[in-house]
RNA sequence: GGGCGCUUAGCUCAGUUGGUAGAGCGUCAGCCUUACAAGCUGAAUGUCGUAGGUUCGAUCCCUGCAGCGCCCACCA
């Protein structure tokens, strides 16, 4: 395809043309026919589908992009899916909103329930319709299933490479699939199990949480002294921040050397308000610098109280409901029996039902008020509470630290196998190389195993149910499983074998599992999404493990690494031969961009304003893992690269001959020495480009290509229009094709649209050379016959630079005419400008009848001696 | 508290085996030169975070320190 050459270049027509054209002509689907040697295959990182997509993802994704394109033009036949995460909490909880609606897994499915989108500026409260489980995963996929359209509109305008034809959604039937397959494979390879044990818990969420999900925050807090009776006389004073959990104390500890209260082992404290009798015993991890050195144990505090409750074999006291509030506590029964059971009734009952929060002001009151457990005369509360700043357990995404509450949950097993799994790491390239150490640092320190059961209602369910007995007790310790072929299954509505749905929540029946799975359980399944795993043996072996994994630093400790633990679990194999790690887009001041700091830049605007080369420009400049500023000024540097690309090209193509001779025309010296030059760039942005450097690909060829149009197009311009010089015109003619040809195909994996456009206009052929992108990448064997010498480019750059600063100096145009020009330099130099003087007089005006031209042999400071005399009077 | 990364021109960043510091932007001066004024030419600008060590020689290698950022842990 010739095209016509436009005088003025618009970004935005010509990158809206482009995105048709490659949509129309599937330029970028993958062939399901080639081995898997041919193949490069991407984990495409799926995006959460909630709101819009960021300059970040737009930063991340066009550098795994640039790398796809390196490797399409290698020859390779690219598995490049998008994948669209549009399961778990964040699509929840933005349905639930714009809906207005909530999952109530009791109600029935409403075949003819359509959900309807409230007004979001009404300040009408109205209450929250409740929905089915099925109900409320159809709205959420259909809400899902709109912004996937806008995203996918933006991924085609930023020229991202994507097969669209296999696009798979994480809530979709065949991601539920692959879930449910990974689970009973696990089930089977007994890696994952269910038990009832304190577990992290958020309490707004009421879902526990794993420890990947968790963060330490640094929040306010204070030390509250209180003062614990000793059984037959004594008093000791424990330091909490907890007050509120002093009903669900079992025990007090202090370190076994700890001499201040070594005569206590064995005996037992009574605790203020609620006189309950508990052991005190030595402990390991109580640090006798903290505090008063002695500690109460409750359950549960935090992962301490949890661990040494686990040894202590004592009952556990459970105070805390699942949604943050204080239980009812019946005083004359165990565990809770109490010394003054009356007592202990009247102080609990103010805090009965209070929410944590509030109960730890009130038994703060009640403590300083109440009389200690020694004498009923000093207040429990010793002084006032005492301010302080600590760490505290969050979940991600919650608002209140996490609770450790018992529960039953499935869990892989993770903290078994932390050798093996840093091993694993090992055996994956990660780029930048010091990233593995994040991996190895996360699973060094995991403490539980990996929670996978979530108490939420959209996303994959587990493919169990449970029988319930006579007495109607649910018998979770004999899961039903559901058989592979039947997945995916939906235990809330589909029955297990020989049940009837009469039998459901029956006692002699059976119930399904409530839980869904936590979103990585299904992201840790990306490759086998893609590959699609024992459901396409042939098709897996064709693409798995995979070549790249691109994805942020920040999601290492839970994307690469559940990728990681399943792929070893399931086949004993890495997902990926290299992990490729994007870094952060900051804003000017260096934050990070984040939805909730505000100060996020939409990339529309930004693809408008600069175009999406422009945008793409910025991102592929920037290396692996460096986090970068959205800086304006880089955009404009995109802008100009394109718009000179456009330009050259322009210039170049519309002088040449037709037919452009073969690269055996290039026979001038200056012509060979750029092409020899060139050929170098093509070799080191080749290396770089396979070590994943696409930064420093691009910085050469960036350099190279200003130098080209700067020096070698300036120099070569003459000859090149020069009708008398028949062997110096093709030859020039030969090389700014070849060069021309090339700079565009080593720029075509950043800047796509410019690039394919100056390949339309005569560069295109038939086959895999109709489009840039697919056309072959650059070999340093295309010009292997021609060996010139870099110097002499060199040298004639140097004498034009003299002969541009004496003119500049003179406050001429570069067009003023020399009537004299003087160039001593040695006998070495000197042979090498000789070579290329033609050029160098032309550009430098030394041309007409007057003018004089000496080049003599002779030492001087330079290396070329350069004396000049302008041209008098006008040009 | 443990780990990792960064610190180079006013700004954003290169600097590949150690050999007298680079680019772009910005600044200043000039130029409408038949591809490009969204352009071109030229100029100025750095005790390469800090203190030591190794070396003939250190931005580069080693050690300590400081600042910034991140990851992990601590949670009585």
């Amino acid at each position: 395809m010739k095209r016509e050459i436009p005088e003025k270049y618009d970004h935005a027509s010509v990158e809206k043309r482009w995105m048709e054209t490659w949509d129309r002509s599937q330029v970028y689907r993958w062939d399901a026919t080639k081995s898997r040697s041919d193949n490069f295959v991407v984990d495409t990182p799926p995006p959460t589908v909630s709101g819009s997509l960021h300059l970040g993802h737009v930063f991340s994704y066009t550098q795994t992009d640039v790398i796809a394109r390196f490797q399409r033009m290698r020859g390779k036949n690219i598995s490049y899916p998008m994948g669209w995460d549009d399961n778990g909490l964040p699509t929840e909880r933005r349905v639930q909103n714009v809906y207005n609606i909530r999952c109530n897994p009791a109600v029935a499915y409403d075949a003819s329930w359509r959900p309807t989108k409230i007004d979001p500026n009404s300040k009408e409260k109205v209450a929250p319709q409740e929905v089915s489980r099925k109900n409320f995963v159809e709205a959420c996929e259909l809400l899902t299933h709109e912004d996937e359209k806008t995203f996918e509109g933006l991924w085609k305008q930023l020229g991202l490479s994507l097969d669209w034809s296999r696009t798979y959604s994480t809530v979709g039937a065949h991601c539920t699939r692959v879930s449910q397959l990974s689970f009973l494979d696990l089930v089977e390879k007994k890696q994952v199990y269910s038990i009832e044990a304190p577990t992290m818990w958020d309490v707004d969420f009421k879902s526990a949480v794993a420890q990947a999900e968790i963060e330490d925050r640094e929040v306010p807090g204070a030390f509250h002294d209180i003062q614990f009776g000793v059984e037959g006389g004594g008093a000791f004073t424990i330091s909490t921040t907890r007050p509120e959990l002093l009903p669900a104390c079992i025990a007090v500890v202090a370190h076994p050397d700890d001499a201040r209260y070594k005569s206590l082992f064995g005996k037992f404290a009574i605790t203020p308000l609620f006189h309950a009798r508990v052991p005190i015993l030595p402990a390991e991890h109580a640090d006798p610098e903290k505090g008063s050195g002695i500690l109460m144990v409750c359950t549960f505090g935090d992962a301490n109280d949890v661990d040494w409750w686990k040894k202590s074999k004592l009952p556990a006291k459970p105070i805390v409901s699942l949604k943050g509030t204080l239980l009812d506590i019946e005083f004359d029964e165990a565990p809770f029996e109490s010394v003054n059971s009356d007592l202990a009734k009247a102080n609990y009952a103010k805090l009965a039902g209070l929410d944590i929060r509030k109960a730890k002001k009130v038994i703060a009151d009640m403590l300083a008020q109440a009389g200690s457990a020694v004498d009923g005369k000093a207040a429990a509360l010793q002084g006032e509470p005492k301010p302080i700043s600590h760490a505290v357990k969050f979940y991600e995404k919650g608002d209140r630290p996490v609770e450790f509450i018992t529960t039953r949950q499935w869990f892989i097993r993770t903290i078994d196998h932390k050798e093996a799994l840093i091993a694993q790491g090992r055996k994956i390239a990660w780029h930048p190389e010091h990233m593995r150490l994040r991996y190895e640092n996360w699973v060094e320190g995991l403490n539980t195993d990996w929670c996978i059961s979530r108490q939420r209602f959209f996303g994959v369910p587990f493919p169990v149910w449970y029988p319930i007995n006579q007495a109607g007790e649910i018998q979770h310790g004999q899961p039903i499983f559901a058989t592979r072929d039947r997945l995916p299954v939906d235990p809330s509505s589909d029955l297990p074998p020989g049940y009837t749905e009469a039998q459901r929540n029956q006692p002699g029946g059976f119930c399904g599992d409530p839980d869904v799975m936590d979103t990585w359980a299904t992201s840790s399944m990306t490759p086998q999404i893609q590959s699609h795993w024992v459901l396409n043996p042939d098709q897996h072996s064709k693409l798995f493990p995979m070549d790249i994994r691109p994805q942020a630093h920040e999601i290492i400790r839970t994307w690469a690494f559940s990728t990681i633990v399943k792929a070893w679990m399931h086949e004993d194999q890495i997902p990926w031969k290299n992990v490729v790690i994007s870094g952060w887009v900051l804003d000017p001041d260096r934050k990070k961009m984040s939805k909730s700091k505000g100060n996020v830049v939409t990339p529309e605007g930004l693809l408008a304003e600069y175009s999406s080369d422009a945008v793409r420009y910025w991102a592929g400049r920037a290396r692996l893992g460096a986090d970068t500023a959205c800086d304006p000024a880089v955009f404009k540097i995109g802008s100009k690269l394109v718009v000179k690309l456009f330009n050259a090209s322009r210039f170049v193509l519309m002088q040449l001959a037709d037919p452009v001779p073969g690269v055996q025309a290039i026979r001038h010296p200056l012509d060979c020495a750029m092409v020899t030059t060139l050929t170098e760039v093509v070799r080191v942005a080749t290396d770089a480009f396979a070590r994943f450097d696409y930064a420093l690909a691009l910085q050469t060829v960036e350099e190279k290509f200003w130098e080209f149009c700067d020096n070698y197009v300036e120099l070569v311009k003459a000859r090149s229009y020069n009708e008398q010089d028949k062997i110096g015109r093709e030859s020039a003619h030969a090389s700014l094709y070849w060069c021309l040809k090339t700079f565009i195909r080593l720029l075509a994996p950043f800047i796509p649209y410019i690039t394919e456009e100056v390949w339309s206009w005569r560069f295109a052929g038939d086959g895999r050379d109709a489009s840039v992108h697919t056309t072959r990448w650059p070999e340093v064997s295309e010009t292997a016959d021609i060996t010139g010498d870099p110097q002499a480019l060199a040298a004639a750059t140097e004498v034009v630079s003299v002969i541009r600063g004496a003119k500049t100096a003179a406050q001429k145009g570069q067009r003023w005419g020399i009537s004299a020009l003087t160039i001593k330099a040695n006998s070495k130099n000197l042979e090498i400008l000789n070579t290329v003087l033609d050029d160098v007089i032309r550009a430098g005006s030394v041309v007409g009848e007057s003018a004089k031209l000496v080049v003599q042999e002779g030492e001087s400071a330079q290396r070329f001696a350069v004396d000049i005399v302008l041209a008098e009077g006008e040009k």
